[in-house]
DNA sequence: CCACAAAATGAATGGGATTCATTATTGCGC
DNA sequence: GCGCAATAATGAATCCCATTCATTTTGTGG
């Protein structure tokens, strides 16, 4: 029978690979899950692979390239379907709102991939291939659509920080009464919103502008 | 006549109070002007104010706080003056072009904006006052006017991190080949683009999307 | 079959934020 | 004026973290 507390591995090149770009990307998203991101160390990281920190460099070259990996693995979660089917409004709506969801649950990457040169992140082309391909069968001229992209990730970006910000973040406090018009905008925004998040409010008004927005340019550009 | 080198201060409450939040904050600006936000280490601080580290710990709860106030200060750098002389259009975009490069440039608070409670951050209120007050203005229903700002306070959040990216960033590499319209749609944006920042390009049409797209819904709210 | 590359261990290293015991000074309540 | 708590410094220590290095072992291409 085998001992339920193996023997810990002796120091030397294992017989079979113990670590992989793939598994090293897998337990880094199980320890998300668990601890959240202060919790991703690289530390915590090798523990939960039953080996040594420094093992892991022999496969990443910094715990930023672990991010990396874990971004590029995030987009695949990102709905991109859409632009194969509905209309380019549509399509861009439902990309969008599931782009931001997707990120409000990983907000520390945000600023990585702001960095993050897209070589070599495989996953993360597929998901623009698709996108721009929608926005080109929509009838967008060709040096219009990067810039259409990028603007609308801006604002995803954005929008996915504003999920993870608490919700009073708005209380002014004892200074409430010098901002007057403000601080009586914030209440009655807050009891227009309800029970829903009050994000979810911004992030459809800023969403269904730019949309409508960008499809005038898309006219103008087109005409 | 006094020494050029000083000796250094005894243990113990000094007779004037070295340190304050502003003189904190100044020398953390300094600091970040100098040696940019890595640069910018509680032991770095504490050097630059001739002081001990843990001194700091007298004043500012963590270096977070000392980030919030960094934050509210950059904040007075956003030039909103617009709202009280330009129409909502013109005056939205003056503001939304200075905040983006204002938060360019300081590209490592947005994260911390994200997650700051605006409470004891005057600066910070001074002027979304001053933008709910255009906004009032301009007829915009009350419970629309946060959700606007903080959908155009996104988007500038977004972009301001797309500045600080490198300027090949969507540069496709090996996988070329594998993702032809976007690696085409890449070029001819960059083509298009030119000199300028190819962040400009997607900013100008993100921001002009969204005011135009704002400016229907209030027209429909309005009506 | 051998040399070298690859992949593990374990023991530093260096740098960070933060805490704590200690000390000196101020400003208050009496 | 005096005593005493609060304030605001020092300097040493702590803990955590990413990363590096010497060493060991194993796989593999010539």
């Amino acid at each position: 029978m085998t001992s339920a507390t193996p023997t810990p591995r002796r120091a030397g090149r294992p017989p079979r690979s113990v670590l992989s770009r793939d598994r090293i990307t897998a337990a880094a998203l199980d320890l998300i899950a668990a601890e959240g991101y202060e919790g991703l160390t690289m530390s915590a990281l090798a523990r939960r692979l039953r080996v040594a920190p420094s093992a892991l460099y022999n496969h990443a070259a910094s715990k930023q390239e672990v991010l990396r990996w874990v971004q590029d693995h995030v987009m695949t979660m990102v709905d991109f379907s859409a632009f194969a089917v509905e209309p380019w409004d549509e399509a861009v709506r439902q990309w969008a709102w599931s782009y931001r969801e997707v990120f409000a649950r990983h907000a520390p990457l945000v600023p990585v991939i702001a960095v993050m040169p897209v070589t070599d992140a495989a996953e993360t082309l597929r998901m623009y291939e698709e996108v721009a391909r929608g926005f080109a069968s929509a009838g967008w001229l060709e040096d219009r659509i990067v810039p259409a992209i990028v603007a609308l990730e801006s604002f995803i970006y954005g929008s996915a920080l504003d999920v993870a910000a608490p919700g009073d973040i708005f209380d002014s406090g004892t200074l409430a009464d010098e901002f007057p018009v403000f601080t009586s905008a914030v209440r009655s925004a807050s009891e227009a919103a309800g029970a829903g998040r009050s994000a979810d409010a911004a992030f459809r008004a800023g969403l269904e502008g730019m949309i409508a927005g960008l499809r005038q340019q898309l006219a103008a550009g087109s005409s």
